[in-house]
DNA sequence: CGAATCTTTCAATAAAAAATGAAGGATTGG
DNA sequence: CCAATCCTTCATTTTTTATTGAAAGATTCG
């Protein structure tokens, strides 16, 4: 058998109707998070495998390229989404699909939403000082605009820690 | 003056700071619900301008074009993250941004997450079918990671709503 | 009603994002 | 230490998404 990285492209084996619903239903999920499809199927197949699945029967069942493999399993490790795990004797990484899911949520909303709601912050801290230059008549609904910003970013800020402990759990 | 449809693109005359720092902020925020940049251009700008603005102004003040304009103020509009004001004796529709801010994050909710964990619901029943011919032995992670997923989306659509409310306030 | 103005639509183009696979790096078994 | 295997990286290609602006539709004014 050829080394991984020469051989031509495994064909897609087919998939079970169990593997397909479980991958559309991840693609579909994930795209909400802005990730790609490949990681969608990944995820999806290894959440109904029985067993750990190597880098290359992930290739072969899903028909995707080695890059798009190893650049979902990077993404979905990271996240804590997916784990390897040891098996004696095996060369291989093998993996599967860590079974809490609330990762992905908070994740998402430590690694996406909190900065942002930060880098807000600071930007209406900005914004405030700029508003002082405007004339005192017409400051007075950019301003309200920006307070209500300002109060619903302090709310989100706390509602937040309270939303990822509740997912957690 | 030639009719709009006919005028060249209108050069975008400079923005204020404040402007641009408005921008930059929705353009960011936006994406998180997949909106195209030019969406926050267009709340950006109105997020801090002091009267109701045209689409030929919107156009002008960012350099969008005419069809990204009007199809980035339908989509806010759809979202009522925008509204039209009444200016007697003026034909063309001036807008400014609503103060709601929350709608952007209860129409995502809405519009977006609901609808898809209520499909991974009937996703899941299907699939607590189809693992029924699965061999008994190999049955149960799958059967359990399926569980888990079910429990974690009967708590999100529990919370979901509590969140909305919370978010309306 | 008819001309002028304003808005929407959509086929074409441009820009951004994802997927591909060859090259090279890392690891392991002999 | 060498060779085989496995994994990652990244320049290129493909696919998807956003933008453009001309054409056509809708509205208002005289």
């Amino acid at each position: 058998m050829p080394a991984l990285a020469e051989a031509s492209r495994p064909k897609p084996s087919s998939l079970s109707d169990l593997e397909v619903e479980s991958i559309e239903m991840f693609i579909n999920f994930l795209r909400l998070l802005g990730w790609p499809k490949s990681v969608g199927e990944i995820y999806g197949l290894l959440f109904v495998s029985v067993g750990p699945l190597a880098m290359d029967e992930i290739m072969a069942r899903t028909g995707m390229s080695l890059g798009a493999a190893s650049q979902g399993l990077k993404l979905l490790r990271e996240f804590g989404a997916v784990r390897t795990v040891y098996l004696p004797g095996v060369r291989k990484d093998h993996y599967v699909a860590s079974g809490e899911l609330s990762r992905f949520a908070t994740s998402y909303i430590e690694e996406e939403l909190l900065p942002r709601m930060r880098t807000a912050q600071e930007r209406i801290q900005r914004m405030e000082k700029m508003m002082q230059s405007l004339p005192e008549s017409g400051r007075q609904i950019p301003a309200e605009r920006l307070d209500r910003l300002k109060y619903w970013l302090g709310k989100g800020q706390k509602v937040v820690p309270w939303l990822v402990k509740f997912l957690k759990l």
